[in-house]
RNA sequence: GGCGACGUGGCCAAGUGGGAAGGCAAGGGUCUGCAAAACCCUGAUCACGGGUUCAAAUCCCGUCGUCGCCUCCA
């Protein structure tokens, strides 16, 4: 079999991957900060990751991943600026930020289902694990990497001489270019792990700390809950690449700082979905949700489809006509596949050539180009059914639990179906073109087949 | 302003030194009384201009364009 080779943007090359520990793979995903829904751009990333999981479990892998619900709210700027958007969002709707926090993390976890993405081996929630976080602040404090703020505690960056190597930041650079008010940190890099409630001000969500009541930084759950559930070094780590200059960079100063690791072996990102030439974003532009495709008629796994049709390391633009290409294609490989029947054996030299593409760092396009070019071969039935469903391992678009729809036509339709079968039969063909008008108008159409006349629900 | 990425047929998109994958759309065809569905066939001087090389979509330089990060973001 072909090593399995990913991209490591830390070291940025292809390497090939060997876990850490025999044949168990820890993996570590970002997770939503839940105080709005998830738009599909978000969900292109958790798509790639799913891809990842599969594509490790095909490997032989044994997966835990982990996935964190970032429910607290971090502020809107790394100054001590911003807004907390769980609170906001608390303030904006009358609900608490505990209730905003699990409403959109269930209307998350269900746009996963819908898009077959496989459930995560373990949820961490920031707010269920303080402690964590501030016994890893502690850790970082002893180690002499932190400072005092009026506002918090700050992450002083300047102590670790490699810092920002993940995203090769140019630190001098940021110094001289910097946009942001620094405030008073010492330097633009420097970031919080705690911060303050404000004097005077009661939130909703704080907690006690060594330091005084506030609540995390937004970096340091990620370090403290991955350490918890994975250890301190662990096999791969993921996000969208956005998480590059900032997050990440961060998570693996603090890790560094309390562990001396880089926190993951394998440091992979997924890159964004782009609409009309722009990102899409939850502030600005349109914001179109995995239910905005379901209200327009779409199938989710639809969209899965479409992901599947660029690499994970490249910008998707995302098009209607696009989208509606994919449910067409889809639409035709699940036809196929059904009318293909009960499976077989697999093919052996269909299989070797699709792992060889997968674990070539995930290349589904050129995966899926073998599905089309399997279904043309001259391989029996069963060989390409069971080769097919081989492949959905990794693509995940259910083609074994597909069926068509069954669908309901009223008794006065078939009615006009069979007077004008009656009609052809007997060469009436204006007649039998006047009733499929009737019917056309009525809203069904009308496929002839060798076995007879097939109505549908028109599209 | 600083840093970075990208520009492949109408749309989406692989390919990163030596045959321009695949899907959708379009056109043509087979089938059909006609359609529909299905199937078959057809198409790209790889943004532009230089350069390196026996050979460049692929490497180097420049120009133009688009986008991202530097502020919460997948």
């Amino acid at each position: 079999m072909t090593p399995l080779m990913l991209y490591d943007t830390y070291t940025r090359s292809l390497r090939e991957f060997i876990p850490l520990h025999g044949s168990d793979v820890g993996i570590y995903t970002c997770g939503p900060t839940v105080y709005d829904y998830a738009h599909i751009g978000n969900l292109r990333t958790y798509l790639f990751e799913d891809l990842l999981v599969r594509a490790l479990k095909m490997n032989g892998y044994r997966v835990r991943r982990v996935m964190n619900i970032t429910d607290v709210g971090h502020l809107t700027s790394d100054s001590d600026t911003g807004e907390d958007k769980m609170e906001k969002g608390a303030l904006r709707t009358g609900r608490s930020a505990w209730d905003i926090a699990s409403f959109y993390t269930e209307a998350f976890r269900g746009d996963m289902r819908r898009l077959n993405i496989l459930e995560p081996d373990v949820w961490t929630r920031a707010t269920e694990h303080i402690p964590e976080q501030i016994d890893m602040i502690r850790c970082i404090e002893e180690k002499g990497f932190t400072y005092r703020t009026s506002d918090g505690i700050y992450f002083d960056t300047s102590r670790l001489p490699d810092y920002g190597y993940l995203a090769r930041l140019d630190v001098e650079g940021l110094q001289a270019g910097t946009r942001v008010d620094v405030g008073e940190k010492r330097f633009p890099t420097d970031f919080a792990l705690w911060k303050f409630s404000p004097p005077g001000q009661k939130r909703q969500m704080e907690w006690d700390s060594p330091w005084g009541v506030g609540f995390p930084g937004w970096h340091i759950e990620c370090s403290a809950m991955s350490e918890k559930y994975l250890g301190p070094f662990f096999d791969i780590h993921c996000g969208g690449e956005d998480h590059i200059p900032v997050h990440h960079t961060n998570e693996i100063a603090q890790t560094e700082a309390c562990y001396g690791t880089r926190l993951a072996n394998f440091w992979m990102h997924g890159y964004f979905l782009q609409l009309g030439d722009a990102k899409m974003s939850k502030s600005s532009g349109e914001f179109l949700r995995v239910q905005t495709l379901i209200d327009q008629g779409y199938d989710p796994l639809a969209y899965r489809f479409f992901c599947l049709s660029a690499h994970y390391r490249a910008k998707l633009n995302f098009t209607w006509e696009g989208m509606d290409g994919a449910v067409t294609a889809l639409s035709r490989l699940r036809s196929a596949a059904y009318e293909l029947g009960e499976p077989g054996e697999v093919d052996p030299g269909f299989v070797d050539r699709f792992t060889g593409q997968v674990n070539d760092d995930l290349n589904l396009p050129r995966a899926v180009a073998l599905v089309w070019e399997l279904l043309r071969s001259d391989l029996p039935a069963p060989t390409r059914k069971a080769t097919l469903l081989y492949f959905d391992q990794i693509l995940g678009l259910d083609l074994a639990g597909w069926k068509p729809e069954e669908v309901s036509v009223p008794a006065e339709i078939l009615a006009l179906v069979d007077e004008r079968q009656k009609a052809r039969k007997e060469k009436r063909f204006a007649d039998a073109d006047a009733i499929r008008a009737q019917v056309t108008a009525a809203g069904f159409e009308i496929e002839d087949t060798p076995q007879g006349p097939r109505v549908k629900p028109k599209k």
